[in-house]
DNA sequence: AGTGAAAATAAGAACCC
DNA sequence: GGGTTCTTATTTTCACT
């Protein structure tokens, strides 16, 4: 499906989505017009889904993260779709998962400082009918690998 | 510290990072110089950490993703620090995070399959001595939101 | 800080191998 | 699928406000 090339593309556009195609094409050894081209069929391809700009989220006004393991009960599509939909229109909520495991979601949350990371427990989350266990994991430090490592 | 011409800037690169700085200016009512200029400044204060391409996962050999909440024993620094270098050097590891909170550690994990999951749970992680916890969650989906809303 | 115009550079299309 | 060239567009610098 994908060659090497095309994972040197996606790798490179990893660690530097603003890359010029011109500096992409010489990466990779390819002409800018190829290097164009296969660009375009892998953003086509949805094998490239987007590009985004890491933001520090301390100088955005949020600087504390913390994850929120949430289990709901019962778990049924009437609950857990008003649920999910709830979750992420929260402007605290970062990343919302649905996971199977112990938990029923994983809800990664950006914050002012605790008194706003207590607010949002008790008031969106503990107070709905729903959510029957909760557990805080206060990050400390959280380091994302944007490029994939080949297998 | 950051007005609301950086906020829209920083709001724009995060849903689209490779915006042309002629667009981007015009979406937030600068001349392109100007706009150019505070794009360099926001990269320079470190607001603007990076810009990355999200790739698929799937398209990348790795479909499933989990995470895995991880407890060591004792939490020192002398076995804190290695424990963090060796889990970052696996491929297979996404993210990782140091929390507060039930458990010491959130691992976010790519792989193939089910068979490269347990590999990697058993051969990566419970056979490490400083390990006495582990949990792990299937991850069904993942909603990430690129952009910080405003509180 | 912000702008507009000029020079340098890159993107994108047409065409060929 | 890949490359070269050419036209168009963008980026980036700089003198000025």
């Amino acid at each position: 499906m994908l060659d090497s090339v095309d994972l040197a593309i996606v790798r490179e556009l990893q660690n530097d989505a603003r890359i010029s195609n011109k500096n992409l094409a010489a990466k990779v050894n390819l002409a800018p017009s190829t290097c164009l081209e296969r660009v375009r069929i892998l953003r086509q391809r949805g094998v490239l889904r987007g590009f985004h700009a890491d933001a520090d989220p301390g100088a955005l006004g949020r600087p504390l993260l913390a994850f929120i393991t949430i289990r709901i009960r019962p778990h049924t599509r009437e609950i857990v779709d008003p649920f999910i939909t709830y979750t992420l229109q929260l402007p605290e909520t970062i990343a919302l998962s649905h996971v199977a495991g112990p938990d029923d979601f994983l809800v990664q949350v950006a914050v002012r400082d605790a008194t706003h990371l207590k607010q949002v427990l008790l008031e969106c989350f503990t107070s709905r009918r729903e959510v029957t266990q909760l557990q805080t994991h206060l990050v400390f430090s959280h380091i994302y690998k944007w490029a994939t490592d080949p297998m």
